[in-house]
DNA sequence: CAGTTGGAAATTTGATCATATTCTGGATTG
DNA sequence: CAATCCAGAATATGATCAAATTTCCAACTG
């Protein structure tokens, strides 16, 4: 009946994760690096004939990506991928310069050359999906360099609003790239580690700072763009 | 079969609103507010008995409620009211500050002397709470208080973190209340609203610091005894 | 001989699915 | 143009299967 045999063990990881948390890293991954278009309409049988699984793991996965606002709940039973607004982007930029300039501040504090190295390959495959005007490429690579900052900042609680706040702009974030290719997308990933190596905190943050304005700068632009 | 008429019209607000709508806030009622203690097992089986209800809007509620760190998925399909650690209390001493202190700062911005007149109201059933002893009371209305300063400020994903938040130390804040009673619970919106007449958000911010540093002090403390 | 430890059965709980019911939105018709 | 009807999608339940914890008994050790 299925292709996929349920419960599998997973090859790379030898653990079996149920199917509803399969089912919400995969919507989870499609919001942040897939093409999921703000506005755009997401039904449970839709979905439970793509994956392939029950309606019930679905209904679940879709509940969490809602509390978590990935998703949004129309009141009349219908889910869909959130717009955001002038006002969401302004919001986002203030809470992610403030939590990740922390993160960032925190990470700081006993980072190795080693780990700086790390952090500096992915660095490096950030820019060659730019230079390649790989989309989901960039989004993934970016996404997984800010991530490693803030592992490494042992702050989980501030880890989980970090990542919340990616959700919801995650969608809007790909509508730039698809408006304005990846050529344009500048970040201040060197001078980050340039500060880090140094073991400058202060600048490591502004650094950051600077990386999440520019970045919702061009969300905000597209957003007004849409308005008009 | 049932007690209830599924899906009755709600006679106070004539909306019919989804059970795993209701069970959702249901928990959340009782984390926040109820008796759900740090580390406490929840099972669906006992929340469909309990509450009445079949199995998936159990579930669904669960998920939503993990997702907004209410609960805790342990991998073992388990779930549980989560243990905050001392270094919990840290992060989210810090975020509350930075994200209530900003809030309070926008709700001040054209607030008119009728709405602090509504706070006002409301720290007295504070106030009467903590001389009546009643614990419960003093959680809801110390809660009321902060969101209504929240909903003022026109910030929706800013005032979803810290709702998020408030759920995640809620248990622990009550096990505070039990330990020490209500009395020992000092509060700062004294302060606030007296700045608040005078439209001075920095003071305002200042309070709700200071407000938010004495209250996740007390619950350190308790963090810190249970670990000796 | 008593206490402890190991493992296997039993019970409890969770995960998933299939099905029945209800509701929303749009098409159709008067 | 409005009221009604119909199709499709979501909600909710109960049944079934799978997993984990607990319990209990026995064997082993000190």
């Amino acid at each position: 009946m299925n292709l996929i045999k349920k419960d599998a063990t997973n090859p790379n990881t030898g653990e079996k994760r149920p199917t509803h948390e399969r089912v919400y890293f995969t919507l989870r991954d499609q919001v942040l690096f897939g093409d999921m278009a703000p506005g755009q309409a997401v039904t449970i049988q839709g979905l439970t004939e793509s994956l392939g699984v029950g309606m019930t793991p679905v209904r679940e996965a879709i509940r969490r990506l809602i509390s978590d606002g990935a998703l949004v709940f129309q009141g009349n039973r219908r889910v869909k991928v959130p717009e955001m607004t002038a006002s969401d982007v302004e919001q986002i930029t203030f809470l992610r310069s403030q939590i990740e300039a922390e993160l960032a501040r925190r990470a700081v504090q006993d980072l190795t050359p080693e780990q700086v190295d790390v952090l500096e390959a992915i660095d490096m495959r950030v820019d060659a999906a730019i230079l390649a005007g790989d989309v989901e490429g960039y989004l993934r690579h970016n996404h997984a360099f800010h991530a490693a900052i803030y592992e490494r900042a042992n702050a989980p609680v501030m880890v989980d609003l970090a990542e919340r706040l990616w959700l919801r702009f995650g969608p809007s974030l790909r509508v730039v790239c698809g408006r304005f290719g990846t050529q344009t997308l500048p970040d201040r990933h060197k001078d980050m580690l340039q500060a880090m190596r140094t073991g400058d905190a202060d600048a490591v943050a502004r650094a950051i700072v600077q990386d999440v304005e520019q970045g919702m700068e061009l969300v905000a632009g597209v957003i007004a763009e849409q308005a008009a």
